[in-house]
DNA sequence: TCTGGGGTCCTAGGACCC
DNA sequence: TCTGGGGTCCTAGGACCC
């Protein structure tokens, strides 16, 4: 197999109206709500104001996990999200730790998307607390349009957001972060020079830890040095997908539209046990596991009125490595029996070598809708 | 430090078919 | 005996994102 490189966004799209330049620019808005999850609940518990609030896990600082939000006063102790429950502890003991409470802020999510969509209809949803908007056809003045959504937000949810408008959806994202929180950053295309390339490649949507550690071992380090690279090199090193659109990422292209509209392609449940099990000594407690999680899957399929036809396993191990199996039925289904029978056989060809840590089941190829 | 849960997309080899 | 392409499906792994 070959070495993983990341799998590019598809930018090459239709026939590229907003390349940086082009005479058919558009505006694109990024809009990022500001420590949403930490946010949100000090909008409940206003006692809060001015305490470092770490949401994550379920609430209890020893349980495995990682931290999903951190406002800012604990940030300045150098907490982040991801960032592993028990490292935060020690980072910044004296915080509020509160749980995941995704029903509330699902909540206060589609509060303020029915606010920004009043304005801006035009809308792409990129998750619980992000969206993307299209501004092209608005008469207003660009500041004056992101004022009136950042106004309509804090007015639906009391909360800020920041946002970024800029050409495309890959400079807006950037340009959203670059003023958190509560910016608005507006990014034209001659901008780019002066306010995207001096940033850390990192910061491109796209590049991740694996790839821009291999940028930094050769040498390159900001969007601007990613710019001026030759794309045949990026090529030889990153592959003919992946090292044409490193090329066109750092040098401002990205053609992709705002989608307001998506399938879904798969729908997973899965768990981290809180200590490990071992797949044969501990069979019968992991048996429970995998009956309960299709049992899970069965009703989420059913709410969404979903049928699949492949169901896959997933096991990390103690190693933290992953392991997957899957297995395509002739019918689809969103029956539980039937899930649960092919999760045992999945299950049944995974390694029974080391212990696990978590276990998840998932269920994809739909029924056409 | 010891690492959640829910997703998307891409790659790649082998099977199988035309 | 040596040797075709192209297309699709299945499976496994991996990077990346929120």
């Amino acid at each position: 197999m070959n070495p993983a490189l990341p799998a590019p966004p598809d930018t090459a799209a239709p026939a590229d109206p907003s390349a940086a330049g082009s005479e058919f620019a558009r505006r694109i808005a990024h809009l990022d709500m500001d420590a949403f999850y930490a946010s949100v609940e000090l909008a409940r518990r206003p006692e809060l104001a001015g305490q470092p609030i770490i949401v994550g896990g379920r609430g209890d600082p020893e349980s495995r996990g990682v931290v999903t939000t951190a406002n800012y006063e604990a940030r300045k102790f150098g907490v982040h999200s991801a960032m592993p429950m028990a490292k935060a502890v020690r980072l910044c003991p004296q915080a509020v730790f509160l749980p995941v409470d995704f029903a509330e802020y699902r909540r206060v999510s589609r509060l303020f998307k029915a606010a920004i969509v009043e304005i801006a209809p035009v809308m792409e949803d990129r998750g619980i607390d992000e969206v993307y908007l299209d501004l092209t056809e608005h008469e207003e003045p660009t500041r004056v349009l992101g004022l009136a959504l950042k106004a309509a937000v804090k007015e639906a949810t009391g909360l800020s957001c920041s946002i970024g408008i800029a050409p495309n959806k890959l400079l807006a994202k950037i340009a959203s972060d670059l003023e958190k929180p509560n910016g608005l950053t507006i990014i034209r295309t001659q901008d780019l020079a002066t306010r995207i390339w001096p940033l850390p490649a990192r910061k491109v949507n796209g590049i991740g830890p694996k790839a821009s550690e291999k940028l930094t071992a050769l040498g390159v380090n900001t969007i601007g040095e990613l710019a001026a690279c030759e794309p045949g090199w990026l090529v030889s090193h990153f592959g003919k997908s992946y090292g044409a659109w490193l090329h066109r990422a750092a040098n401002g292209i990205d053609a992709r539209p705002v989608e307001t509209e998506s399938e879904r392609k798969s729908l997973s449940r899965e768990t981290t046990f809180a200590t490990d099990l071992h797949p044969v000594r501990d069979w019968q407690a992991l048996a429970r596991l995998l009956a309960e999680l299709a049992r899970e899957v069965a009703a989420d399929l059913a709410k969404h009125r979903l049928r699949g036809r492949t169901i896959g396993v997933k096991v990390r191990n103690d190693q933290f490595a992953i392991t997957t199996r899957d297995l395509s039925l002739p019918e689809f289904t969103d029956r539980e029996s039937v899930i649960r029978k092919a999760a045992f056989e999945c299950f049944a060809r995974v390694p029974q070598h080391r212990k696990l840590r978590l276990l998840g089941i998932r269920v994809s190829n739909f029924e056409a809708g």
